[in-house]
RNA sequence: UGACCCAUGGUGUAACGGCAGCACUAGUGAUUUUGGUUCACUUAGCCCAGGUUCGAAUCCUGGUGGGUCAACCA
C-alpha cells in the first residue's frame, strides 16, 4: 500500500501551474543562470484588493519557492492619480499578508533619468519622434482594430529636430498636451499598441516623489518593461489584459538593447457577489455605500483584515484557486471555507447570545453562582480552560426555543430536555407570555443537579446542546453582522439599464447587541481596550483584530471601534449551519 | 467583422499520447457536551466536427462559444 501511495504523492507535488512550468523549464535550460526574480508592481492610486492578493502571493510565492527574490515596485508614472496615502497602505497590506521585499523597495520614478536616456537611444535610431498632433488627432489617426491607422505628418522629422524638441519638452518650454514623444513602429499593425504608441507626455504636475523635477512623464508601456529590465526581473508576471502589450514590451527591450525579462500573463481573480474594479470600489466608498476602503464588506485587503480574515486564510485561498489563463469566477464560499478552516483551529470559543430569551431555573438556589469550566478550543488542548458563571437566571437564543416544534428540532420546547453546554441538563416546564402581545417573555425550567458537566449523570443522552450566559454576569457588546455586499452572483452582469449598484444587498450589515460571557472582558478588554492607541495595522494593538468563535454562531473579530465602554465585534463568517437548511426545506 | 488569448463536473484546478483526479459547493450517513469540527459515501465533467495514432482531454485542421485590444491611464 505504501509503495503505491508514494508515487501518487510525488505526482501531486509535481503538479505545477503553467508559470511554474515555464520557470522550471528556464531553470533546466539555464536561462538567466537559473536565477528567479519577480516583482509586484502596483500603481499607488488606490487600495489593494483580494485580486492583488492573488498576484502578491503568486509573485512572492514564486520568489520563495525558487530561492529567488521579489521586489516591490511602485509603478508611479502618472503623478495626477497617485499619492503617498496609497503607497503607505499598499506596503502595509503586503507586509500584513506576510511578505517581505527586504531592501528591494523601488519606484518606476527612480528610473526617470534612465528612461529618458532610453528615449534618446530610440530617437537616434530613428525609432521615435516628437509628434505635435493633439490627443484627438492621434486618436483619430490611430484607426480601429479592423482598420489601419494613418502615419503622423511629424513622423519624418530629423533626428536632430527630434532631439531638440524632446529636450525642450523636458525643459518645460511647451504646455501640457502640446506634444508627445512617439515610437515609430507600424501604423498598419493589427495590434493597436504597435501603432506608434505614445512614450512621453507633457504633464506639469507635482509628483509624490520627484516633486517638480519633471514635466514629462513616461507612459506605462515605456516604463514597465524597462523597469523590469533595470531590476533584472526574470519573470514579469501580469494579468491577461497586458497580453496584447507584450509585443511592444519586447520591442522596447530589443530596440534599446538591454537585459531581457520575460512577461507572462495570467487570468485575474473574480469572486462571486462582489466587484473588483478600482473604479467601482472607489465609487462605493465615495457614494457612501460602504463606510470606507476598510469597510468589512469590501473585497479590499484592509476590508478583509478588518472583517477578521487572517493572512494565512488569504494565502491559502490564493494557493487553492490556482493560476491559469482562462477567465474564472471563484465562489465566495471558498474564501469563507478558507477562513473557517483557519479560525476553527486558532480561535478560542466564547458563549454569546445574540437574541436573548430569559430562562429561569426554578429549582436553582436564588443567590448561588457556580463556576463552570469550559474548554477554550476543542481543536487545541494547549489553549486551556476558563470559568463561566452559572446562576438562576440565564439567557439563551430565542431561536433555541419553540413552543410547538417540528420533529427535527433538537432544542428546547415544553417538556423537553436539553443540555446547557458545560453546565447542566435542564427541562422546560412552561413558557410565560405577554398577555397583550402573546410574545414569550421568559421560560421556566428545572435543572438536574446530577448532570453537571463532568458528573457521571451528565453523560445522559440529550438531543441538543445550547449555549447560554448568566444574565447578571453577561457583558453587552455591539455586534456587526455582515453579509455579502451584493445580491447577485455577478453584479457586473446587469440587465436592461441597471448597474451593479442596483444589486447592492440592503441587508449586508445588521447591527445588534449581544450578551457575552464575562470571560470576554479579560480576553478582550484587558489587552485591547486598555492598550493605548488603536491602529489598523493589525500588529501593534493587541486585542483589536482578535478572533473568537462564538459557540454555535460564527467567528467574530474585535473591531477597531471598540472602546473601554463598548466592545464592537465584526462577524467574520457564520458557522456552517445544517439546521437552517433543514428549516428551509419545509 | 482585424489581431491575440482561452475552452475539463455547479465553481476552481490537475493530467505532459496510456483507467479523467483533487478542492469548494450540494446531498446522504457516522461520530460529536457547538445542528461546528472530523470521517465515510453519493450526484456531477473532457465545447462541437473531422483528422493523425494501436490508443487523444492532450497533437493537427475547421467550426462554435467566451475574453482582450481603438487614454497623452496602469
Amino acid at each position: 500500500m505504501e509503495d503505491t501511495k508514494i508515487p501518487e504523492e510525488e505526482k501531486a507535488a509535481r503538479s505545477l501551474n503553467f508559470i511554474e512550468e515555464i520557470i522550471e523549464e528556464d531553470i533546466r535550460t539555464g536561462v538567466n543562470d537559473g536565477r528567479v526574480h519577480t516583482r509586484f508592481p502596483p500603481e499607488p492610486n488606490g487600495y489593494l484588493h483580494i485580486g492583488h492578493a492573488k498576484s502578491i502571493c503568486l509573485n512572492f510565492g514564486l520568489g520563495k519557492k525558487y530561492n529567488g527574490k521579489t521586489n516591490l515596485r511602485f509603478d508611479d508614472t502618472n503623478p495626477v492619480k497617485e499619492d503617498v496615502e496609497y503607497v503607505d497602505s499598499i506596503m502595509e497590506d503586503v507586509r500584513w499578508l506576510g511578505f517581505d521585499w527586504e531592501e528591494r523597495l523601488f519606484y518606476a520614478s527612480d528610473y526617470f533619468e534612465q528612461l529618458y536616456g532610453y528615449a534618446l537611444i530610440l530617437i537616434r535610431k530613428e525609432k521615435a519622434y516628437v509628434c505635435d498632433m493633439t490627443a484627438e488627432e492621434i486618436g483619430e489617426t490611430r484607426g480601429t482594430p479592423t482598420r489601419p491607422g494613418k502615419e503622423s505628418i511629424y513622423r519624418s522629422r530629423t533626428v536632430d529636430e527630434n532631439l531638440d524638441l524632446f529636450s525642450r519638452m523636458r525643459a518645460g518650454e511647451f504646455p501640457d498636451g502640446s506634444r508627445v514623444l512617439r515610437a515609430k513602429i507600424d501604423m498598419g499593425s493589427p495590434n493597436m499598441h504597435m501603432r506608434d504608441p505614445v512614450l512621453y507626455r507633457i504633464l506639469h504636475a507635482h509628483h509624490h516623489r520627484t516633486g517638480d523635477q519633471w514635466c514629462i512623464y513616461p507612459m506605462y508601456d515605456f516604463a514597465h518593461g524597462q523597469s523590469d529590465s533595470i531590476e533584472r526581473i526574470t519573470h514579469s508576471i501580469c494579468t491577461l489584459e497586458f497580453e496584447v502589450h507584450r509585443p511592444l514590451y519586447d520591442w522596447f527591450i530589443r530596440e534599446i538593447g538591454i537585459y531581457v525579462p520575460r512577461q507572462i500573463e495570467f487570468a485575474r481573480l473574480n469572486v462571486t457577489y462582489t466587484v473588483m474594479s478600482k473604479r467601482k470600489l472607489l465609487e462605493l466608498v465615495r457614494d457612501g455605500n460602504v463606510s470606507g476602503w476598510d469597510d468589512p464588506r469590501m473585497p479590499t485587503i484592509c476590508g478583509l483584515r478588518r472583517r477578521g480574515f487572517t493572512p494565512e486564510s488569504i494565502r491559502n485561498f490564493a494557493e487553492t484557486i490556482g493560476v491559469a489563463k482562462r477567465d474564472n469566477v471563484i465562489d465566495v464560499s471558498l474564501l469563507e471555507f478558507c477562513v473557517r478552516e483557519d479560525l476553527n483551529k486558532r480561535a478560542n470559543r466564547l458563549m454569546a447570545v445574540m437574541n436573548p430569551m430569559k430562562v429561569i431555573i426554578d429549582n436553582y438556589p436564588e443567590d448561588l453562582v457556580e463556576e463552570m469550566e469550559c474548554v477554550n478550543n476543542p481543536e487545541d488542548e494547549l489553549k486551556g480552560k476558563r470559568k463561566m458563571p452559572f446562576s438562576k437566571t440565564l439567557f439563551i437564543e430565542r431561536d433555541d426555543f419553540m413552543e410547538d416544534p417540528p420533529n427535527k428540532f433538537f432544542r428546547l420546547a415544553p417538556g423537553r430536555e436539553v443540555r446547557l453546554k458545560a453546565a447542566y441538563i435542564i427541562r422546560c416546564e412552561r413558557a410565560v407570555k405577554d398577555p397583550g402581545t402573546g410574545e414569550i417573555t421568559e421560560i421556566h425550567c428545572t435543572y438536574d443537579p446530577q448532570t453537571r458537566s463532568g458528573m457521571p449523570e451528565s453523560n445522559r443522552k440529550v438531543k441538543g446542546t445550547l449555549h447560554w450566559v448568566s444574565e447578571k454576569h453577561a457583558i453587552k457588546a455591539e455586534i456587526r453582522l455582515y453579509d455579502r455586499l451584493f445580491t447577485k452572483e455577478n453584479p457586473d452582469d446587469n440587465e436592461e439599464g441597471k448597474t451593479y449598484k442596483d444589486y447592492l444587498n440592503p441587508d449586508s450589515l445588521k447591527v445588534i447587541t449581544a450578551w457575552i460571557e464575562p470571560a470576554v472582558l479579560s480576553a478582550v478588554i484587558e489587552p485591547a481596550v486598555k492598550t493605548a492607541g488603536y491602529t489598523t495595522s493589525g500588529s501593534s494593538a493587541a486585542g483589536i483584530f482578535d478572533k473568537y468563535q462564538f459557540e454555535r454562531t460564527g467567528y467574530f473579530s474585535v473591531d477597531k471601534d471598540s472602546t473601554p465602554e463598548k466592545l464592537v465585534f465584526n462577524r467574520v463568517v457564520p458557522l456552517k449551519d445544517s439546521w437552517s437548511k433543514v428549516e428551509k426545506v419545509k
